[in-house]
RNA sequence: GCGCCCAUAGCUCAGUUGGAUAGAGCAACGGCCUUCUAAGCCGUGUGUCGGGAGUUCGAAUCUCUCUGGGCGCACCA
């Protein structure tokens, strides 16, 4: 039972607006005592001439009351009480009977949707920072699914460019036996020393871009040196994921477009947008208010503007996608605006289907994070801090458990994801590991608790059997974790709108909430009235049902204890 | 200098697209485990919504301006 419609329709009757104009207008009462919807009557007042509370007062005597408690005005406002019993038994039915699909549809589909996210650079470590990109896109790829999408999960590799050349040319002074031993770290700590001799000798800056161009014309020192780093790098970065439990469709990085950018230039060329400076290949972008996207450099070798407008272009012939997501950082907000404005100026419609999915920063209170430099904390350090963080709560707080380390695991992991999509994904995250970590309050780890918490009660109830009587669920408490429930699709949607988790984990804190309230303040297994007892249950499980197909859309796993 | 983003309680953040008395978590203090797991629940209070002006029935939300921060601005990604 869809009420907003249903209080749509009744007003749309007496008022000449449309249906559609009256249901944008409908709001959520701040507080529940009044009422589960509003119809304010403001706007109504110039075109009827009328005091807008003498509009609610003649709406509340006329309107067709039926399928709901009452019908009240507060000033302006006409507030309705829906019936409590309609609403709970629809909304908990449904969910029950779809399981967990509850939630989904399947208004994409047909069409594909492209979400590239975390894309680490190769031969780099696997930082903190990558944990935003990996975390909101994971989240996007599943939520975006769950509305019959096909979605494709990109992993845009950074394995081709000048850093490649400047790390070719770090490697005499590498360590073989630690680069067998722990690669990444070795590989780290010639990077941070090719930066370091070369503020003293500039001219190393010019041997890294002469490797790189030999990279890139296929010579052969530096083609087996870059497939080496690939492959050590790569079997890294699985590690990581399979902790995450991210999956992708397609690692197609920046090197898988190296043999596709000459086609790029002669687009461009042939649409007359190539325009020579300094030496430089350049679209200009004045028209924009934007500097020149660079295409070529002036030793020949391309950029990555040109690598992404490639991938750009090949996305859409090998997917003709709906909509092409870039989860990637803030700070790169102007090459994606370039590279979008030079695909419509190319003439490229879509263009405008393209869509830049930005996040703030990870940064320490004090300083910036910098590869170059050296400082940065490694997510599998993070990932594992949690995870024996978990385990000692474990055996603070539960210490009989089974399964403690499956558990440890996800609680630990499950609470470092959630952290990363709990706000606003424009924020700047400033790195402190107990606010990561925290198990307590608004965190991932309780609403894994609440889901234990309510499979622990449906536990006790095996055998029980009795037919729910939804009319008794009337206590506010319960009828507020109702109302909740019933949200999910539109939370879902919402947070497609806006490329947003956090609306969904937002979501499920309030559920959570209104969960522990629920059945803290009222029994469930020692109900005595079989009827409300029957509904409480009913009420758990659908509560379980959400919580799961939640985290699972932002990609955290539940436990069934805890 | 130019462009984009941000400023809400001591701290970290929400705020349903312009609506009713601006809300949570953390931290602090007090209460609740012989009754469904105390990673929980209940209670106690704090605000010039950065300042100013404007738009209108109505602004934390939209416009302008100022202040204070972040990011970016051609051969790195």
């Amino acid at each position: 039972m869809d009420f907003k419609t249903l209080i749509s329709n009744r007003i749309s009757e007496k008022v000449n607006i449309p249906v559609k104009d009256i249901e944008k207008m409908i709001e959520i009462p701040p507080k529940p005592e009044m009422g589960d919807f509003a119809f304010p009557c403001f706007q109504l007042a110039k075109t009827m001439r009328k005091a807008p509370n003498l509009i609610a007062q003649e709406l509340k005597n006329s309107i067709d009351s039926q399928g709901f408690e009452k019908i009240e005005t507060v000033g302006a406002y006409l507030n309705f009480f829906v019936d409590k019993g309609i609403l709970s038994s629809s909304t908990i039915e449904k969910i029950l009977s779809e399981g967990k699909s509850y939630g989904n549809s399947n208004i994409g589909e047909g069409k594909n949707v492209i979400v590239e996210f975390s894309s680490p650079n190769i031969a780099k470590p696997f930082h903190v920072g990558h944990l935003c990109s990996t975390a909101i896109g994971n989240a996007l790829y599943k939520i975006i699914s769950s509305q019959g999408y096909n979605t494709i999960a990109i992993n845009h590799l950074g394995d081709w460019g000048t850093q490649f050349g400047k790390l070719i040319a770090a490697f005499k002074w590498v360590d073989e036996e630690a680069l067998e031993k722990e690669p990444i770290k070795e590989l780290l700590r010639i990077y941070v020393k090719f930066h370091e001799e070369a503020e003293k000798d500039p001219s190393l800056e010019d041997l890294g871009r002469l490797h790189f161009k030999r990279l890139e014309d296929g010579c052969e020192e530096e083609t087996s040196l870059w497939q080496k780093i690939k492959d050590v790098s790569l079997k890294e970065f699985n590690r990581i994921y399979d902790m995450l439990n991210v999956k992708f469709d397609s690692f197609a990085g920046e090197s898988f477009y190296s043999d596709k950018m000459d086609e790029v230039v002669e687009i461009l060329e042939d649409k007359g947008l190539l325009t020579e400076s300094k030496g430089a290949l350049v679209v200009n972008l004045d028209e924009y208010n934007m500097p020149p996207c660079i295409i070529k450099k002036s030793d020949g070798a391309t950029i990555y503007a040109t690598r992404d407008l490639a991938a750009a272009i090949y996305r859409k012939r090998t997917y003709d996608f709906y909509k092409n997501i870039y989860v990637v950082g803030s700070d790169q907000s102007l090459h994606f605006r370039q590279i979008f404005a030079t695909l419509k100026l190319a003439g490229f419609d879509w263009a405008d289907d393209c869509v830049h999915v930005a996040f703030g920063l990870v940064k320490f209170a004090d300083k910036k994070l910098s590869t170059r430099k050296g400082d940065v904390i490694f997510l599998e350090d993070l990932l594992n801090e949690g995870i024996s963080r978990a385990r000692a709560a474990i055996e603070e707080k539960n210490p009989s458990l089974e399964n403690k380390e499956d558990v440890a695991k996800k609680v630990g992991i499950g609470a470092v994801i959630f952290t990363y999509l709990k706000n606003n994904r424009e924020r700047d995250i400033v790195f402190n590991w107990d606010d990561i970590l925290s198990f307590d309050g608004e965190t991932g780890p309780y609403i894994q608790y609440s889901y234990a918490r309510g499979r622990s009660i449906l536990g006790k109830a095996t055998g029980f059997s009795g037919t729910p009587d939804y009319n008794k669920l009337n206590s506010k408490e319960e009828f507020e974790l109702v109302k909740l429930l019933g949200g999910l699709n539109d939370a879902i949607l919402s947070a497609i709108d806006k490329y947003e988790p956090s609306i969904l984990s937002r979501y499920i804190i309030d559920v959570a909430k209104a969960f522990n309230k629920f059945y803290n303040l009222y029994p469930i297994i020692s109900c005595e009235d079989v009827g409300l007892k029957a509904a409480r249950l009913k009420l758990v499980e659908s509560t379980t049902i959400v919580i799961k197909k939640v985290l699972s859309l932002l990609g955290i796993d539940v436990v069934e204890k805890m």
